[in-house]
This record gives C-alpha cells, structure tokens and sequence, in this order.
RNA sequence: GGGCACAUAGCUCAGUGGUAGAGCGCUUCGUUCACAUCGAAGAGGUCCAAGGUCCGAUCCCUUGUGUGCCCACCA
C-alpha cells in the first residue's frame, strides 16, 4: 500500500523527458526563424565550441552546455531571436591520431594506405561516430538549432577557410619561412607552442670541454642535449659576462666533429647558468637558432623529422636521438672532453597528443604574422593588437575579470603563429606550386588552369593542412550561411573553459576583426573545470572519468544540470554527486508541488498580477518580485548557480513550506478563497516559468499539466 | 623562475568590516489531508597560521604554510 503510493507520486524523468524533447525539436522553436517574436525582436546568439568529432559526452560538456543553455533559454524567454549555435570540429591532429591507432589495431599504418585512402577511412569515421556527440548534447536537453549545425570540413566552411588563407596571405600576414619548430617525430608535424605539454625529466647537466685553437684552456659549455652538439655552429657567452670576455671572437674546436667554431656574445645568455656558455645549435633548438640569425652563423641539422641522426652526424648517423646521446657521451668520455655531470631536472617538451619527446628541426612552415602588419589596410594594426585593443575597449568583456590579464598577457608576448601541419586531415592549404621549380608557388583557392611559372607543368598542392584552430577560429561567421552572418553576426555571448581561451577565443576575436569588422561577441564567459571529488583531473586513460549519460539516464538530465550549475560558482569543481541527488529531489519537489495546486485550484482566474490579502499572501509575493528582479540581473552577467541557489530557497522553503501550508487554511475560509487561488497559480506558474532555463524538462511537464496555458511549450513562455 | 586562484561544518562549497550559511551526511520527533525524493526541531565551526590597520577582522594589508592551475627558450 505505502510502496504503491510513493511509485505512483514520485517525478519520474524517464517517463517524460525524451517526448518532451522530441516534441521541442518537431516545433522548430529551437530555430530562432520560427520564434512567435515581434518584427523588430533583436537575436541572441550563443556559440557553442565546438566538439570534437572523436568526443563523447564528459562532464564538462555538461557544465558548459547547461550553462549556455540557460543563457539561451532565458533570452528566447524574453523575446529574443535565440540562437544557440552547434557544430562539430574535425579537430586535425586529434582525429587523425585516433584513426591511426584504430587502424594499427588491424595492422596497417596510413603510409601503406596512402594519403587519399586514409582520407576516406576518417570520413567513414567521422561519418560513424561524428553524430554522436550531438545525439548525446540533446539528453542534455540544450535548445540549439540542430538545422543549422555545421562540420568544419563542409564544402562551404571550408571554402570559407581557404578564402581566408588567401585573403591573409594577399595581405601579408601570412608568409613562408624555414624555422626551427617543435617536431613530433611520431606525428610527423610541426605542433604550435600550445600544443606542447611539459614534463619534468630527471636527467643530467653534461659539462663538455669546447678546446682553444691557440693553445689557450678552450671553455667549457653546460647541456642536457649532448646529441646535438654534433650540429654546433657556436659557442655564446653573455657580452655582460667578464671571466669570457677575452675569449669573445676566438676560434674553438667542436669535439668529435672537430670542427672549428667561434665564440659569439650574445645577450640571451645567462651567465649565472650552468658555466655561462652555451653551446649553440641553431638547427636543433628555437632559441640557438634566434641567436644563430643574429650572428650569420651556419645551420646543420643533424637530426632528421623521424627522430633520426642524419649524416651531418658522421658515425652516429641512423641512430635515434636517445642512442646516439649515450654514444656522444662514451665518445666525449673516452676523449676526456666529459668534464662533469650533475644531476639536474628538467621540463621536456612532448607532443600533447602522442607523448613523444618533441625534437626541434629546422622546417619549411607557414606562419600567420601575429603583431605586425605590411600594409596600412587596417591602420597597420596587427592581430594581436587587434585583439588587445577588443578587450581593452571592452568591446569584448571577459567574466571573471582575472582572465583579461591572461588574455592580454598572452597576446603581448605573442610569436607569430605556425599555421601549417604536416598531417594529412584537414583544410590543405590553398598553394599551388611549379612542378619545375618548387620555389615558385601561386595562393589560390582554386587549382590554377595553367602554370605561369614554366607554362606547361600540372601545378601541385602543397601537402600541407592548417592548423585546426584556424579554421574554428572563423566559427562565428563561417558557421554561418552568408544570410545568417547578416542576421546573426555579431553574435553575443562565448561560454567555455579556460584552457581554450587563448587557443580558441583570442583566434576568434581578431578573425572577427579582420574578415567582418567586428568582434564575434560582446561576453566572453570563463567556467571553471569538472574535477573529480578528490581534486584529480577528470580523465578516461587515469580512470577518474564520470559519464554525465549515467546521472542523466538514472536521474534525469535536469537533476545533472542542477548538479553542475549549482556547484559551478567560478571555481573548479570538485563533482560532489550528492548534488545530482539534491536536483533529483527539487524536481520531484515542484512536480508535487505543481499537483497540489492544480488540484486545489481547478478553475482559478489566471491573474497577471494578483494583489495579496493577507501577511502570508503579500509576503510570498513581494519576495517572488524580488527573486524573479535578482534572476535577471545575475543571469544576465552570467551568475548562474546564485540564481538556482535563490529560486531554490524561494520555491522550496518560501512557497512550499510556509505558503502552500499556509494556504492549506487560507482555502477553506471564504474572505481569502479566492485569492489563495490566483496567488497559487500565479507563483506556481512564475516560479516554472523562472526554473525553465535551469530544468527545462519538468518544468516543462508541469506546464503540459495546466489547465490554462497560452502557448504550446513553457520554452517560448514570455518571462 | 614568474603569474593567478584557493584554504570556512564530517564531505562539496556559498558568504559578510559588527550573534557564521546551503546541499549532502548525522541526531531526535512526526505519516488520512502535494511530496518519506517529505515535514519539524537539533548537534556540529579558533572561518589555515602569525603579524598589521581598525572601536571591532573570517572578510582589508603583509608575511608564512599548504593545495591547484597557467605561463616561461635558462642551455
């Protein structure tokens, strides 16, 4: 009897929330073209950022998408044209290396396939496995525009792409150069200084003896890479530096190599490191070869794109870098050139996505001019400043204000940036050269009819793709039809976490600039990130991954919405699941809640704005006014768990616990019948209508159960 | 090496220049009358440490300790 009752009262999600959804989708509501909105109603457009094609659903797209969907929800509420942009990202490196491994499982490498047909096996992938995420962002229950979802490898976003390259590139922003870059040997390609992760390495501090030419004691250089002394082109001592100064200009001999090299002075050096010299390889390390452009000197690349010693390397050709630094070590040894080791810690750079050590080649790359500009077009502002200047004039307004410091900072010390990738997925570049002479090379977005270096040759792409970022940094306009960009750019708000600020957002903000004039939007919206209990990061390979499907699928997507923006306060979240079990109940809260005022209020006048009578009645009404003024105010500037935090303490504690029981009495006397009636149904449906942005499927489900509803769905009830 | 956060109840976290708050957990009591996924009552805190400013500091300042994150070409 008592287990009958309890089944039969209790909220059950499972029952309504995929018809609700489903019915939400049919009504084309989530497209803001179809909104019942006055002519001249303004859009808001959110964008989302976009998944990876590879992704599954985790935590923080739960975090990320339930917050823009309040966003969204709130002001298609308010009579906005509401847009909420998806999409999903072909993600370049990341899908290629996870088609790679699928791919090894059965045996075969991508070179065995070939380019084109590797190509294919991602788009069967992606093809596979590409609609996933979206399938699993709809439990979530977020409202965006499905119709309007774009890949960034669509035929017109990426001509959009490739427009832009050839438009920088027409510009002068972007130009071609040899330069040392980060290397991932097992990639294969060049990887930006965002793509580096660093890890501390236990290693050793060789000091090698460089001998005098003149009979003099020589010098002697500290270094954690012995291998690469074999590419030595110098030896740089700091110009502040007194116990070398006489030794600045002086001609030494590479041990092994026995090669004679100078003394250079140079004001990178640290005299206070190691022994103050530094042993310089402008082939094989970023700022050797800095030094190496300053001061002419030559460059030998003695370690090949696999990993590998070239010949430049004599007698430790073919051996990989790791071989080869034992090798040099016992060689410098048995010369006696090793004069001390000490052991010493270091940060390696690795490639973020495989783990190998990166290797720094010298390589021809393409780069995207970062802060000067060639030409006067734009008051010969470059990007970056561009970008500064956005945020600075508070075009752009980044929440929590902290985050500008790390934007600017950034953006100040920025190098210019290397666009092109040594992979095979993504946008291949738009260059086209001579087959004669593989100097000579034509920008176009289409292949060129004729060659018009030696007129007869086929011209040929250049290999190359861009960066992945390059293309999502276009997303608030390329995501868009050229229509939609009339109607919908700028658009408003971009909520995400901060590992992709300076990856995503300040890309975002200074292609905006440069291709439509304005910032793609006025709120930039940093949320913290989901961590496990403990504080550990959440991740599948440590195990400490949680799958928001499991909360959603057991507990309803409304409770794992109230568990994210009710713990998302600014920090990190350490996932407490005792939240869920709190959204869990607040939803069976208002459902029952809903049914004792549908049964007790059959008939009630549906008032606009109800006058109380009595202490109790005129109480729950002024604070509803009071929550519902605070809900706009901290919505609008992103305070979302504040206001879940205060419609929850209103609905619970202030409308059921005092004035539903007061209500109780207040029903059954005739002077306050009336009232009771219109103030339950009007704070009922208020507080629904408040909570809908936040829960939108009970919520939802509760307005299906009125007896007096004006629209179809409580989703384009007017707030 | 630099920067930014954070440290408050058993746990996860809000908050305030003047008797300290929530969710979950815990204790006691209470089910005909929306909900036991409930209600009522309650226990539980040197607000990290030390110093400073102030009539008064958990809050502001300094230093320290601990934790997390980001940035950096120190070989």
């Amino acid at each position: 009897m008592k287990q009958e009752k309890s089944e039969s009262s209790a909220y059950d999600p499972k029952l309504v929330e995929c018809s609700i959804y489903k019915e939400w989708e049919k009504s084309g509501y989530f497209n803001p073209d179809n909104l019942p909105v006055k002519k001249a109603a303004k859009p808001y457009v959110v964008y989302m950022p976009l998944p990876n094609v590879t992704g599954t659903l985790h935590m923080g797209h739960l975090l990320n998408n339930a917050i823009q969907d309040v966003v969204i929800r709130y002001r298609r509420m308010r009579g906005y044209k509401a847009l909420y942009l998806p999409g999903t990202d072909h993600a370049g490196i990341a899908t290629q290396f996870v088609v790679e491994k699928e791919l090894r499982k059965q045996g075969i490498s991508r070179f065995e396939l070939g380019r084109d047909a590797f190509i294919k096996k991602v788009w069967e992938w992606k093809e596979k496995y590409g609609g996933l995420i979206l399938e699993q962002l709809r439990k979530i229950g977020v409202s965006a525009d499905w119709s309007r979802a774009r890949f960034t490898m669509d035929e017109s976003y990426t001509k959009d792409v490739l427009k832009a390259f050839v438009e920088y590139h027409k510009k002068g922003l972007i130009y071609r150069g040899l330069r040392v870059v980060n290397w991932c040997p097992r990639c294969g390609t060049s990887l930006s200084e965002l793509e580096l992760e660093h890890k501390e390495e236990e290693t050793k501090l060789w000091h090698v003896k460089y001998p005098a030419t003149d009979g003099g004691d020589g010098i002697v250089v500290a270094t954690t890479r012995p291998e690469t002394m074999l590419g030595d082109t110098a030896v740089a001592v700091s110009p502040k530096d007194s116990k070398y100064k006489a030794l600045v200009g002086k001609i030494i001999i590479l041990p092994i190599q026995n090669r004679k090299i100078p003394i250079v002075a140079d004001d990178s050096i640290d005299p206070l490191f190691g022994t103050g010299a530094l042993k310089v390889t402008p082939a094989h390390d970023i700022t050797d070869f800095e030094i190496g452009e300053r001061h002419k000197l030559p460059m030998i690349q003695v370690i090949d794109e696999r990993g590998k010693m070239t010949e430049a390397a004599g007698k430790f050709a073919g051996m990989k870098t790791d071989e080869a630094r034992v090798a040099v070590l016992n060689e410098l040894k048995k010369l006696g050139f090793l004069v001390k080791e000490e052991p010493y810690i270091h940060n390696l750079a690795v490639c973020y996505r495989c783990g190998h050590t990166i290797e720094p080649i010298p390589s021809e790359q393409w780069f995207l001019k970062m802060s000067a500009r060639g030409g006067s077009a734009l008051g010969g502002k470059g990007l970056s400043q561009m970008a500064i200047q956005a945020v600075k004039s508070g075009r752009v307004k980044i929440r929590p204000k902290n985050f500008e410091k790390l934007y600017l900072d950034w953006l100040s010390n920025i190098r210019d940036w290397t666009i092109s990738r040594q992979i095979w997925w993504g946008h291949q570049l738009p260059v086209w050269f001579c087959k004669n002479n593989k100097e000579k090379f034509v920008v176009s977005v289409e292949k060129p009819k004729a060659c018009q270096f030696c007129k007869k040759c086929e011209m040929e792409q250049s290999p190359d793709v861009l960066d992945t970022w390059f293309s999502s940094a276009l997303w608030p306009f390329a995501g868009l039809s050229k229509e939609d960009v009339k109607k919908y750019y700028p658009g408003n708000a971009l909520i995400t976490a901060r590992d992709i600020l300076n990856l995503w957002v300040a890309r975002m903000i200074y292609s905006g600039i440069e291709f439509q004039k304005k910032v793609p939007f006025k709120d930039v919206y940093i949320h913290g990130t989901v961590l496990t209990k403990e504080g550990k990061r959440m991740s599948k390979s440590l195990g400490t991954g949680i799958d928001p499907l499991k909360y959603i699928n057991e507990f309803g997507a409304d409770a794992a919405r109230f568990a994210a923006i009710w713990q998302a306060t600014g920090q990190d979240i350490h996932w407490d699941e005792a939240a869920v079990m709190a959204g869990r109940k607040f939803a069976n809260k208002m459902w029952n809640a809903a049914k004792f005022v549908i049964s007790n209020c059959e008939g009630a006048e549906t008032v606009k704005k109800p006058a109380g009578k009595t202490a109790a009645d005129k109480k729950i009404l002024a604070k509803l006014a009071a929550v519902k003024k605070r809900a706009e105010k901290n919505i609008e500037s992103f305070e979302l768990s504040v206001v879940l935090k205060e419609l929850y303490d209103f609905f619970w504690h202030d409308f059921c616990d005092e004035y539903l029981e007061v209500s109780k009495m207040q029903l059954k006397e005739n002077g306050t019948e009336k009232t009771t009636r219109e103030i339950l149904t009007y704070a009922l449906f208020e507080s629904m209508k408040m909570l809908h942005p936040f829960m939108p499927f009970v919520t939802e489900a509760v307005y299906q159960k009125l007896p007096k509803k004006e629209k179809k769905f409580i989703m384009i009830e007017t707030w």
